[in-house]
DNA sequence: CTAGCCTTGACC
DNA sequence: GGTCAAGGCTAG
């Protein structure tokens, strides 16, 4: 075993591959995509790709597909909002302390890897190949493959710089760069006083798994491995002789990186808004401008539905990478999700509102953070009802402080929900139901001794987020038949695959 | 259009 | 005053 050389596997881009130049646009990059980045930002490219959109990008393939470039660039977390809308030189800019974070970081985690380098000994084989893939993840382009390290080439997300200059607290969403607000769903919650688990660098998301897994190796291959690397990304402060549930562990494993989430719906977002902008300036200049008055009103809901369809995308992607899920049939898959697909949006709305922690605000996919007063004055009386019924929800949850590990099993009991009909296999979904609902209970026993009922108090909290889901999806077939959604949405697929009132 | 090198300037 | 991530410039 020869650990010397990963110090020089992190020197690579986490694009192409190439050597590493420094911090730019939010992380470690060569300087060809640094400046492949800044063109396409700051000229507004557009590409197109002339295969699957899956195009492999190295130092050699770079320059063939910058569609599939941009969109790597992206994925593994390249901030559009560090170029700069003036173009102003030098300086520096808000990400300053995100980097020097990041940097002390990476010291700290070699220093780890160091450290259990000599204790690994015993075990060769994994930890080469695991580090082989440091800082150099293709799987993030390739949903098959994904997870496998979801987030470690992804530099520590910001907590502490200060809110984007871009960030719009109206629910105007007239910017076209997308405000990144710190985003804590990131970080595990706030700690508990007197809660076992306490993370005092938090990084990733994974960092919080500071538990040490009491199953063997033999029993559950590759447990042990993967805790021991993820130890290595924050300091073993864990409680010796606690446990969390392989099962849970693999839960949050298979979480997606919230902030790629965000910088791909973003993206997404500010695109479809720039062909809106466009639109409007055109109904402008035909004087037209009670058209164009309407057309920006319906572009706010407009927005709203293509961030919901846009999170959805995600959603079906998190299901199909995940464990249980991905061994079933598609007609198996897609029934499941026909199923829950409103309540795993409402889950993950009122999970982020959670993380964000305000009261007076809520927090976005894209990272905006919009004034509740606002939104409730925008929206219509069964909107803002249903807001107001989703912040009731948040705050009986914030009660409870769900942590994440619980807030993962809940997507899965939803996802595998017993009750849904017609399955080719039953019992599978029904065996996956209870397994999940017992590794929440063995959790929360585990985690949360002092309160006993605590797992019976958040499956209480399920029946209120279905009635939920149950009227948003009402209000937005309503919406739909009045002809204010728009079209081509997953929304609209999954509402009609469910009921056959469209 | 690409990518290596250069200039700039806020923060340490 | 040094650092280093922004933007700029320009051969290829």
């Amino acid at each position: 075993m020869d650990y010397s050389y990963d110090a020089d596997l992190e020197e690579l881009c986490p694009v192409c591959g190439d050597k590493v130049s420094g911090y730019h646009y939010g992380l470690l990059t060569c300087e060809s995509c640094k400046g492949f980045f800044k063109r396409t930002v700051q000229n507004n490219k557009r590409y197109t790709c002339a295969e699957s959109q899956d195009c492999k990008i190295d130092k050699t393939q770079r320059k063939r597909c910058p569609f599939c470039r941009f969109q790597k660039c992206l994925n593994v977390g390249m901030r559009l909002e560090a170029v700069r809308a003036d173009r102003m030189r030098g300086g520096r800019n808000k990400f300053g302390p995100m980097y020097k974070r990041d940097r002390a970081l990476k010291q700290q985690k070699k220093a780890l890897i160091r450290a259990s380098g000599l204790k690994m000994e015993a075990t060769p084989p994994l930890l080469s190949s695991q580090q082989s893939d440091y800082g150099f993840s293709t799987a993030l382009s390739i949903p098959a493959q994904k997870n496998i390290h979801p987030n470690i080439s992804t530099p520590v997300a910001p907590t502490d710089y200060e809110r984007s200059l871009y960030a719009s607290s109206s629910l105007s969403l007239s910017v076209p760069i997308p405000a990144h607000t710190p985003l804590p769903a990131q970080y595990p919650y706030p700690n508990l006083p007197g809660r076992a688990i306490k993370s005092e660098y938090p990084d990733h998301y994974t960092s919080s798994e500071h538990y040490t897994s009491a199953s063997s190796p033999e029993s559950v291959p590759g447990y042990t491995y993967m805790d021991q690397t993820r130890v290595s990304t924050s300091p073993p402060l864990a409680p010796p002789g606690l446990t969390v549930p392989p099962l849970v562990q693999e839960f949050v494993r298979c979480e997606q990186d919230e902030l790629q989430v965000q910088s791909k719906i973003s993206a997404h977002l500010a695109h479809l808004q720039q062909e809106q902008n466009s639109r409007s300036a055109a109904a402008n200049q035909e004087q037209n401008t009670r058209l164009a008055a309407k057309q920006e009103r319906l572009s706010t809901f407009g927005l709203m539905c293509h961030m919901a369809d846009q999170t959805l995308f995600s959603i079906v992607e998190w299901a199909r990478s995940c464990i249980f899920f991905k061994e079933l049939k598609v007609g198996d898959q897609m029934k499941l999700l026909h199923n829950c697909w409103s309540e795993l949006l409402v889950l993950d709305y009122i999970a982020r509102q959670l993380h964000h922690g305000k009261e007076d605000s809520v927090l976005l996919i894209t990272g905006q953070e919009v004034e509740l007063a606002s939104l409730l004055a925008q929206a219509g009386v069964t909107l803002s009802g249903m807001i107001q019924r989703g912040q009731e929800l948040v705050h009986r949850l914030q009660e409870l402080q769900l942590d994440r590990r619980e807030t993962a099993c809940l997507k899965y009991l939803i996802l595998f929900n017993p009750d849904v009909k017609l399955l080719e296999n039953q019992p599978y979904v029904e065996s996956v139901y209870e397994q999940v609902n017992a590794a929440l209970l063995e959790y929360t026993l585990y985690a949360y001794p002092q309160f006993p009922d605590r797992f019976s108090q958040i499956l209480l909290r399920l029946p209120e987020l279905r009635a939920l889901s149950a009227q948003a999806e009402d209000y937005l077939c309503y919406k739909h038949l009045s002809g204010e959604v728009p079209c081509n949405n997953l929304l609209i697929e999954m509402l009609h695959a469910k009921r056959t009132c469209i």
